[in-house]
DNA sequence: CGTTATGTATACCGATCTGTGTGCTTAACG
DNA sequence: CGTTAAGCACACAGATCGGTATACATAACG
């Protein structure tokens, strides 16, 4: 879903301008914020002409929308994925997330953009519900009584982890898990709440950082 | 604090332009953020001179420093100071907003401005400190074994309610006061966690809705 | 090779932004 | 009443914004 766009036939021989362009922005817009990157600067680091970047996108606007859906594939693959880990295991990576990581794009976003009906915020709304039915899922794996509900507690653990995070100036997210690993203990009957070595997986434990947020 | 600013001497007898300035600036930013409020706009809206405005503040950002700082005593007062209730309804009342309460304007003037050396942003800083502060004075008086961390947690649920409502367009406060119920069962030792009604408390109990957020 | 799509360079447009300067009106206080 | 400061109306400066137009270069494919 990177490589074939914009040619009704498969001929295409540019030089990757939209690539540079998408590269740029998530740099720029996670550093600078959306608002606060101009079309100009943006152009500038992505080495692309002006022409060119409107070539590819209708506006910023759709830059934006397309700058957010690329995060769809590669945010939280590497934690629920894993099938080394226990589904408690892979609930509680959601939070493991390295030190200082930005802020989500799409709270900023949401909140840059301030338009619930912004495509990008649209988009917004549908990856944070992909999150907790994805983090749901697997709090059914992982036998819990409400896995809708686990699911939708532990999406907005991440979410104020993220929020505070930015506010603060300082990492919140082992609050944050603390409070997950409480939720998840409470929420699965049978495991008794302070024994996590009772996992019917296979394969041992190993501390690996979680990707994105 | 609101009334007797900007005149060296007690004379001053000007109509009050200052009061409305940071009015329309509280509603103003509120409804479309503070990037997209130009001071043309908020100027008309305060039914101020734009001279007049730049007479009062020394520039938008100094405008929204003090916008901020508005808040401090009128947030969260009917939350902690209601000495009609036990000390574990007044830390979930903190999570009984109205509906469709906007988003926190803290959390929305550090993603915004996105300058953490910002006026405004430390001022935000500042109050989420003070908001869990309170907090944990609130849950230290409950009983709970850790105040400090409580009071951590209750206060990145209400971030997170808060980001998440925004990004959702939909209500997250009653989840996180769910969250909040747990955390608070769990973090008080004497009180059966599933038995509210042994509070020490002389007065009953009333559903009472907060304030601010 | 020649066509065609892709990209570059640059200038420009109108709108909007924060912030000032000038001159006039009006209200408060002695 | 007269002084004085607060406020108003309006124009303007300088910058930046998103977006467009024109003209030229180049790479890919037939």
């Amino acid at each position: 879903m990177t490589e074939l766009e914009k040619g009704p036939q498969g001929r295409r021989r540019g030089r990757g301008a939209r690539e540079r362009i998408l590269s740029a922005a998530q740099q720029l817009f996670r550093e600078q914020g959306i608002n606060r990157t101009g079309m100009d600067q943006l152009c500038a680091v992505a080495q692309v002409s002006k022409h060119t970047a409107y070539q590819h996108f209708a506006g910023k606007d759709d830059l934006v929308a397309e700058y957010l859906r690329r995060f769809d594939p590669d945010v939280l693959p590497g934690v629920f994925d894993r099938t080394d880990r226990t589904p408690r295991e892979r609930l509680l990576a959601a939070f493991d997330v390295p030190a200082s990581t930005p802020l989500c794009p799409y709270i900023g976003a949401a909140v840059e953009l301030h338009d619930p009906q912004h495509p990008a915020s649209e988009c917004a709304r549908d990856y944070k519900k992909a999150i907790a039915a994805r983090l749901a899922e697997t709090a059914r794996e992982a036998g819990a009584t409400n896995p809708e509900q686990l699911g939708e507690q532990l999406a907005l653990l991440i979410d104020g982890a993220s929020a505070r995070t930015r506010v603060l100036d300082s990492e919140c997210f082992p609050t944050a898990a603390a409070i997950a690993a409480v939720l998840i203990d409470n929420a699965i009957p049978a495991s008794s709440p302070r024994q996590p070595s009772d996992d019917r997986a296979t394969t041992g434990s190993a501390p690996v950082p979680a990707g994105g947020q």
